[in-house]
DNA sequence: CGAGTAAACGCAACAGAGTTGCGCAAGGTG
DNA sequence: CACCTTGCGCAACTCTGTTGCGTTTACTCG
């Protein structure tokens, strides 16, 4: 049975209670900072680790060298800013029956995919 | 006037004569020892950096963490095994309109995006 | 033909992000 | 109350990519 965390319960409190929806490490050790929290950078992490492993938690790629995580939900897409590098999420699957078709092509069982879209934000144009 | 190097003259062969489509580093340093080259990972990654300077490599991120590279050519995806870790070519752009519906529904300018799919290679199934 | 200059190369060091080992602190349990 | 396990912070380590530097080597200009 785990014991109390209070590093592990921000960062829940913080999936949960935020409105933004994707956290590298760095920023979520800032917004529990700014909470009042105290936390290491290696306990955020584990904390997302673990919530990742739990199943509560996706880890997101957007390619630009740096882990993000964000709360386990419908599968969407992102598009990230180039200038700001702000990540926004594009809501539902844009791809339909893409998948099967690349399969045919190359062979593949496609099970799973990354897509990004790269460019400017609202704020960056 | 760039002096002969031999070292990029073999990399160039490489990506001209292969019938390999993207290589790591170490792929193509391996390639080339085995081809009887003598070279070291820097003077690889340089000249695979200078060819992309000059616009007849494109660097191709994955998201298994590690910079591929390719000939320049008509835009395409790349679909990953997520066991060997090959990179296959899904030739043509699969997402046609898709950019714009994404810009309406974000607010981005999209410029780029960057799709990988992720499954198993035919030899992995 | 020789001196000077700039490029190429290999080696090794550095950088950034993620990951992990370890010792201490602290909550739960018998 | 003693023990045991887990959480935490610190620091070290990994893995790629990147870069600095000294040496070699090929051009060029006198």
């Amino acid at each position: 049975m785990p014991r109390p965390s209070h590093v592990r319960d921000a960062v829940q409190g913080q999936l949960r209670g935020s409105n933004r929806h994707v956290w590298t490490v760095e920023e979520m050790l800032a917004e529990l900072r700014a909470a009042g929290v105290a936390a290491d950078f290696s306990s955020v992490f584990r904390s997302l680790v673990w919530c990742e492993e739990q199943g509560s938690v996706k880890r997101v790629d957007v390619g630009d060298g740096r882990a993000r995580f964000e709360p386990a939900g419908d599968h969407h897409e992102h598009a990230r800013c180039e200038r700001c590098g702000t990540v926004a999420e594009v809501p539902g699957c844009v791809l339909a029956d893409i998948p099967e078709r690349v399969g045919s092509l190359t062979g593949f069982a496609i099970n799973a995919h990354r897509l990004v879209f790269i460019g400017l934000c609202p704020d960056c144009q």
